[in-house]
DNA sequence: TTGCTTGTTGGACGATCGTACAACAAGTGC
DNA sequence: GCACTTGTTGTACGATCGTCCAACAAGCAA
């Protein structure tokens, strides 16, 4: 006769995950905890309860809970950056309009929620202290900037320019997306997203 | 015969102070704290220790940790106030020249500070969770941006130009002092400084 | 000097934290 | 079917957290 199994498939005690996909079911419980409850709140054991696992899962994919924030945030970064990519090939070629939309993308949802704001704040938390995560930012900010170079540098802006330009455009939707998100009846995302745009066309056009 | 103290003034087992003295040495030991260890190391304890009186006591002059963060904002907050307002003063009376001057303090000493990041940090993770907090927070930036308001109308700024030139030169200037704490490599506050003042300059002539 | 008010102490308390680890079971190869 | 690997569980552990409170003492008034 065959072997009886002890659990069927309703009551399995756990069913395993490809790698990958547990890190990052671990990482989508890490934002949806951070969103909902904030940094306070995040906690392995809140995280593993998110993710429907047990606690010490949590430490079997990574070294400690800042490290699970560090990929949170990348994960998140990484989302953004793929929703300004969508913006700019809606945009169409022409470079003003890309520019336009890359602005306009930063105020628009999913990016221009206050939910992400918590993530933002745990990560920087964390650069003054740890070595490793500051380097992580400098490349993703460094990234984040370059490709708005390149967007300025499509539109004619010239070389010793750009620079400066990127700089001031990143730091101005910056400000805008964090008082945004930390007093949202100060101004609506629409008027956030026009004051930045607005500001673009005179950032772009100094100097000459 | 005159009485015999228990102890005499060097080894008293401790000494009263002034109420507003008292909370004021507690906010000033948490703003410490938070400088040199972070969001993560500012606990009870430790800021007791740092201030040098016993735990029980920042109980008894604030409700919970969250207020004394709260208020550590503030007494910064007004500390940067100060020297914005000292910087508008010896720019003398020439309205272009008091509006440098509002943007070029503030990536100057000590407002231009890294070891502020982590108040801000640790009162920006309040204000989604509590209400008070928040409304603290939407004060003070009223406040902020009501003065840079003024000082644009006495620029000659039309009216109604005044409120998104003020939220976006106040989301300029703020994001650009947050990414010059958090990688201070990637600029200079010399740099940051210039790129504001430049900034200015096309913000301001907008429209016309 | 005496008594009273209250700022201050210092430890106890329960809760929660991150981490470590032995035991278990799911899935794979043989 | 069996052994083996390893993802996963669940708990135990020590540390630290915020809060509470009875006892003490500093300073003031009488």
């Amino acid at each position: 006769m065959s072997s009886k199994p002890a659990f069927t498939r309703a009551e399995r005690a756990y069913t395993r995950a490809e790698p990958d996909a547990r890190r990052l079911s671990l990482v989508e419980a890490c934002a949806r905890v951070l969103a909902r409850e904030g940094v306070a709140g995040c906690s392995v054991r809140a995280i593993a309860l998110e993710a429907g696992v047990s606690p010490g899962l949590v430490g079997h994919y990574f070294p400690g809970i800042d490290a699970l924030v560090a990929e949170t945030y990348a994960h998140i970064e990484a989302q953004v950056s793929a929703a300004i990519d969508a913006a700019l090939h809606a945009a169409g070629s022409d470079p003003r309009a890309r520019l336009e939309a890359f602005v306009t993308a930063s105020f628009a949802p999913p990016i221009a929620s206050g939910e992400l704001l918590a993530t933002w704040i745990a990560f920087w938390s964390l650069v003054r202290s740890r070595t490793d995560i500051a380097r992580q930012h400098d490349e993703q900010y460094a990234a984040y900037r370059a490709r708005l170079e390149g967007l300025l540098a499509e539109c004619g802006l010239p070389g010793p320019e750009l620079r400066r330009a990127a700089i001031a455009i990143t730091a101005l939707v910056d400000g805008l997306w964090l008082e945004l998100c930390l007093s949202p009846q100060a101004f609506s995302a629409e008027e956030a997203g026009a004051i930045a745009r607005q500001a673009l066309v005179a950032l772009t056009s100094t100097g000459r």
